[in-house]
DNA sequence: CTTTATGCAAAAGCTTTGCAATTTT
DNA sequence: AAAATTGCAAAGCTTTTGCATAAAG
């Protein structure tokens, strides 16, 4: 007994529009937890499918920040992230990526690899934080 | 019915020459098969925690790369890392960390935090893959 | 009607931890 | 003898998956 969707059910919808709404890349169970609230019953696995298919999608982004949980971006463009190390909060930083192509030539010459990409965080202090 | 040791546990020392001794970065069950070769009976469990305990000595260093589990670099100075994106194997790249000042000024000016560091990941096709 | 997605629950993968026994200092 | 570490096993946390049912196209 749900209404029509024109993409994708009725969670997926929720979904992405709840992930939209807030700036913090929640963690998957933060998401089922903003979720819950307008829709009780929907599970976790269903969470974590459809993130996984919006990323695929290409609507939002996984941030796969070193060594910690995964979050989820609403921001699907290509942007910086910085973790606080305070609060462990993630933002975003909005500017292109800049490593320069002088450092990706002298890592072919260093390994021998092929060099196709490479994935930049920055840490720092949030201004909450710094008080 | 051990020998005597200088420093610390033979089940560390162990570790941390079995680690020394291989350029694969090995996660941590990858160090418990190698170092189970010569001390069957030494648990996982000693294996985290005396990884762990040679992380927070500097005698080597743990790799947080994006979302995946964790390896250990017997090698504790700065380096960067590259990922093959074929076989998954990690390479070391050894170079000076290179992203420029005037990134980290950018990133300040566009987020408000105290910038402190960053993190650089690099991805490609190692030799073997390419061939 | 056929395909796709859901909720639930169990499983899987990686890492940490409690504890009694052993080793190190 | 006191402090630190071990092996074992259980628990924890995050993510994935099997499956019968329900919703979507």
């Amino acid at each position: 007994m749900q209404a029509k969707s024109e993409r994708g059910s009725m969670q997926r919808q929720l979904i992405l529009s709840e992930l939209r709404g807030v700036d913090s890349h929640p963690t998957a169970d933060q998401v089922y937890d903003l979720v819950r609230r307008k829709m009780p019953r929907i599970s976790l696995g269903t969470v974590y499918r459809n993130l996984e298919s919006l990323v695929e999608a290409g609507e939002i982004q996984k941030l796969e920040l070193a060594g910690r949980q995964r979050r989820y971006d609403g921001n699907a463009q290509r942007h910086l992230h910085i973790r606080c190390e305070c609060c462990g909060g993630v933002g975003d930083v909005c500017l292109e990526q800049t490593v320069g192509q002088e450092v990706l030539a002298a890592s072919k010459a260093a390994t021998g690899y092929r060099v196709t990409g490479y994935r930049l965080e920055l840490s720092g202090v949030c201004p909450a934080c710094q008080e």
